[in-house]
DNA sequence: CGGTAATCGAGACGGTACGTCATGTCTTACA
DNA sequence: TGTAAGACATGACGTACCGTCTCGATTACCG
């Protein structure tokens, strides 16, 4: 019984806001985002393909960036799918990250994904935002995963977890930001094997 | 036999291009750049810090982020420092990229190179560029150890050194650019060690 | 039964355009051209004294010259001032004319209204919006006195009235324009006696 | 005899000025300015137009105005055409205009004119030399066949000549400036005869 | 015949204004 | 109160032209 969403059903006053609207503008938003990428999107145009006033959208989104942010994840998540124990740390890894770059590279994402990414750097606040809701979307299951590895004792306990994401997400970061090289299936087994090696390597040594 | 670059010192015709005025605008570009991100940087600030018109901008960088990306380069390399030979795969890779990693943290470059990148996605032809003189730069004397470390027979012939590179350069990117944990000495050390010790695997299971 | 120009009181949508900001506008353009002359004032300038938005002045006038245009008949007909009946053509000429010459060259008008012209002679559809707005708005009060004496027989019924009125307003605009002699009202009267005198002398031959 | 062009052959030092230039860039500029008026015309096109550097033109031009007042009476009076005695002021005069006007409709003058008029009004020195080698090279043959009237007693001697030369050449500037109606001969006669007849009417006055 | 000097072409330069565009706020009337 | 419509201030954009400048090359004369 966690998350307790208390929320209560408090009855607002006024004309309650219009979810006609609000899906309007994330699709819109979401599809003229992977046609165009984010500098050439507008507000305008995203009001007018919407059918909505500018101002409605400035009333529930601050910046286009945090619009863009959430229609990602819209247009993403419709289904966040739980991972399965495939019974070892490797295959529990693929099944989780392998379906996820399929996506990531049947559409363009890496261009809106690096517009977030810069504007992250320059607002702090939208950065921590961008964090928690579009990295760690991704970075807790696998760490999950790699706590559940600890405590069958799989790998170490003394692995340094958060190095170990890195070493799995950063190579796939860099192929999809930079594009000097595809982001293959046999790309990203590369990745996780090359961390999970390290570990391997590490306890060896011991 | 190489192609002894000539290049006819051809006595061009017309006033000579002011080289005051073009390092003027990298300066200004580069120092602007750091202390405020690229987004906040407009080019009439650049010409006005620069002492120099917009226009002579114009007639030598098409954009904001050409002229981002040359003065990023102009103000960081100034000696690419050839790194010596330490001995070992895993010592010529920290030797090479440990100063790089130091000098990136040092100021607040990704939050330029983040835009470049975004802009890298979108222009494809400034993609091209922002890989061969900026990527690259790090890239190939990498390749190059890796090559060396391959005749020398310290690691496998069949080694995919590209791969290789982007499980390095990946984690590294990834810090930088995402600023969720930094990007620490000890971080870059995992980083090779992991890429390396991939290597030794796939070896010791032949 | 006159065309009753309904208007019909339709509710625009939207914000209404600011009243404030058209005076504005049209107020520091007026300012700005007779000190100035209109090849002098920028844009901008107009903006800042008016206290406006470029984007604002662009909205309600496509170019510079629509706008001195404008302003300058808005700086200058307040009351366009209905010509009581003198009893004699020359009378009601001279009374429609006189103050109206009075007033060009109390300021430096032929200056804005030279680069009208010029901007009629460039752009045809200013071109006519001038004639329209600016020269009619002299020549038709004055082809109504030719008309009425006309009716009652003061001057022949065959009378080229669109001659005489050049006949008139061309050595007025004459000096307006090229300066090499002052406008007083002795010219003025002279070239309205000559345009009359024309008719008198081309009656006698008959 | 005439005009002594004292001006003794002095001779320069150095390069002499190439004839071939002033030629090239003085039909270039009057056939552009003819094309599509003064406004249009850059100093960047008249060079390459003449095939000639931009410093050459200001070498010897101030401004584009007198570029332009200079080039349309290069290409306006290849033969200044000296009128014959008619025997009367009226003919004399209409034998002078009537080919100026001609001359003046068959090709888009009347832009250029309004653009040096509008600079006229605004540097008073090009003004200075708009009037005495523009305005004055008609005025003046003009002036001098009143003169001649007054002489053999065909028009009073207290005659305006001033005055009369407005009433003429006014009503024809105002036509091609305005371009409300057309230039025609008979419109010519019209202002000429209406002139004169202004002082038949002062003198029967008398 | 070599030196001096003005001219020429090419084209880069500082400066200024242009007219457009996007952001985010606002002011209406309507729901 | 939420919304569509749309006007608004702000500020950067990239372009165009002006008039100046700096080159090297050319073309006269003068000694």
């Amino acid at each position: 019984m966690v998350e307790q969403q208390q929320q209560v059903e408090q009855p607002r006053r006024g004309r309650p806001r219009s979810e006609t609207a609000r899906k309007g503008i994330l699709g819109a938003t979401a599809k003229l985002l992977l046609s165009q990428g984010l500098a050439s999107v507008s507000m305008d145009e995203v009001a007018e393909h919407a059918g909505v006033s500018k101002a409605t959208i400035y009333r529930w989104w601050p910046t286009k960036e945090s619009l863009a942010l959430e229609a990602l994840l819209d247009e993403w998540d419709t289904s966040p799918s739980s991972p399965r124990d495939t019974g070892s740390l490797r295959g529990d890894l693929l099944a989780l990250i392998r379906p996820w770059t399929r996506r990531l590279r049947a559409r363009p994402y890496g261009r809106v994904i690096a517009a977030l990414i810069t504007e992250a750097q320059t607002d702090p606040e939208f950065g921590a935002v961008y964090r928690a809701r579009f990295v760690e979307r991704r970075r807790e299951p696998a760490r999950a995963l790699f706590r559940r590895a600890i405590e069958r004792a799989e790998i170490p306990a003394e692995t340094d977890v958060e190095i170990a994401l890195d070493l799995i997400f950063g190579p796939i970061y860099h192929r999809l930001l930079h594009g000097h090289a595809p982001l293959t299936d046999r790309f990203v087994e590369a990745a996780v094997d090359s961390a999970l090696a390290g570990f391997v390597a590490a306890r060896s040594k011991t």
